[in-house]
DNA sequence: TATAATTTAATTGCACACAATTGAATTGAA
DNA sequence: TTCAATTCAATTGTGTGCAATTAAATTATA
């Protein structure tokens, strides 16, 4: 009796071409954040803070699917260039919060100008990037 | 004059689903790999191996998009374990061709028991699976 | 043919990812 | 109220990824 190793091909994989797809496009970034001596998760942790100025460790890593073990390095390193504060809360003395500076409030424009220098190098339709969008949406909601 | 940042917002990026989604299904193949001894890394080298009994590094590196800095220790350590030779070739001495011993090809049974497993927790229907499967590819063809 | 250029893998150094453990702070239950 | 359980971040250790460099082998060129 043949047994069937169809589904243990590279080609019959969808995790692979996501594994290599996800590494691609961050080398993409890579070039573009040199500019701003960033990396691709000081980058994501940034963007969080852009969007809402203080987190605390534990909500961005739900945000980012990270751990503190990933988070609590980059955190440093981000406060160190001096565009992140790392404070204890005062209610709560276990929760760190990590809080924007100006300088780091100041990036932002600069990294503006990145997405859509990556945007037009992914050669899909807007259809098509809107549904790549809704499937991966869709993965990392039922995990 | 008020800029646009909706393009800096994590929801609005392709990339950071992708790099999520892709360490999320990476992290649901890792106690099935435990079982294994194996890592993902190691899982895909050897995935190239039983396809094709032999490979040199270079020809590994452009079907996993990765280089030697990466590869080199991964195949010693698949070599360590015993699953695959590191030889030099006879006709071009800088090229090293890593090959399959019996004892890595005997994995490939339990190994093919894995991508039913993790298919099933991926919520796509067989028609978004074949989708996501062909924009992945369609970027990966551009890059 | 001599040597310059190229190709190939290995090495080095840095920054993640992540599992597992630790330790401090808080919460919950008896 | 006390102490056990839980929560949260930090730490530790391992294995990637990847840029940059090195070194050996091969190929191309003057």
């Amino acid at each position: 009796m043949e047994k069937n190793y169809d589904m243990l091909k590279l080609e019959n994989q969808l995790c692979f071409p996501l594994y290599a797809c996800s590494r691609e496009i961050v080398k993409k970034y890579r070039p573009h954040l040199d500019e701003l001596d960033l990396t691709y998760t000081q980058y994501i942790v940034l963007m969080v803070l852009w969007a809402q100025k203080r987190v605390s460790v534990k909500e961005l890593g739900e945000k980012l699917y990270l751990d503190s073990g990933t988070l609590t390095p980059v955190l440093k390193s981000l406060e160190a260039k001096g565009y992140v504060t790392r404070t204890r809360s005062a209610e709560d003395e276990r929760v760190l919060i990590a809080e924007i500076t100006e300088s780091g409030e100041a990036l932002k424009d600069s990294a503006a100008e990145i997405p859509p220098k990556i945007a037009c190098c992914v050669s899909l339709t807007p259809e098509e990037a809107g549904e790549l969008y809704r499937l991966l949406y869709k993965i990392l909601g039922t995990m």
